[in-house]
DNA sequence: AGCACGATGCTCT
DNA sequence: GAGCATCGTGCTT
């Protein structure tokens, strides 16, 4: 059984909140130990421009944040909390930094992999998700629209806007308004087609 | 089921 | 030196 291309670089270049939307449903693929681990993208934030003040590019381009200023359909990976490696899609045209925060996958291929790597745990967090996967700081810039990269993301089923659930993002504790409060975090249920 | 807290190290001021 | 796009545990309702 073969794999469906990734998404197209197109894809990612265009407005972050219609990006954000459209990976739910999506599968994130990534080869980890010689194994294809993969997982249905349920949940994402979008975070847009330096004048969005959750947005990590607030503080405008530094080493961290340069690769969120490149073209879009790259991997922005970065370290918080001592211990946790987040996954981005970066987004819109090169020279704009915005990505889109991918927070929960629900697992498909490699379940024993990942059932071991989680303890047993569920893979729907932000943190979760890279630990599941084996995704850290080596995959920062890497092509998600390519295979070869080892980290790339397909198209999946189309997600109904009616099943889609937006509300304000999460972890902005000190963010200042309007912005800790925008609508920017989607998320839907497969299993149980909008409400959990 | 809900909150408080500690772990742990990088980034930017 | 402060803060962090978090998680798991342990304790209280």
């Amino acid at each position: 059984m073969r794999s469906n291309a990734p998404l197209p670089r197109e894809f990612y270049q265009r407005p972050t909140l219609v990006v954000a939307r459209e990976l739910l449903g999506a599968k994130l693929n990534c080869l980890s130990d010689g194994v294809n681990l993969s997982g249905i993208i349920t949940e994402a934030e979008a975070y847009i421009g330096e004048e969005d003040l959750g947005c990590h590019a607030k503080a405008g381009k530094t080493k961290r944040t340069a690769v969120m200023y490149g073209p879009p359909g790259h991997a922005y990976v970065y370290f918080t909390y001592g211990m946790h490696w987040m996954l981005n899609a970066i987004t819109e045209r090169e020279g704009f930094p915005a990505a889109v925060l991918i927070r929960a996958i629900d697992p498909i291929d490699g379940l024993d992999l990942i059932a071991t790597r989680r303890a047993g745990r569920d893979t729907a967090g932000p943190a979760k998700l890279t630990q599941a996967l084996g995704i850290d700081g080596t995959l920062n810039g890497v092509d998600l629209t390519l295979c070869s990269s080892g980290l790339w993301i397909e198209p999946g089923e189309k997600v109904d806007d009616i099943v889609i659930l937006a509300g304000p993002r999460i972890g902005l504790n000190t963010v200042p308004e309007p912005w800790k409060s925008m609508p920017w975090r989607f998320r839907y249920y497969p299993r149980t087609q909008g409400r959990q």
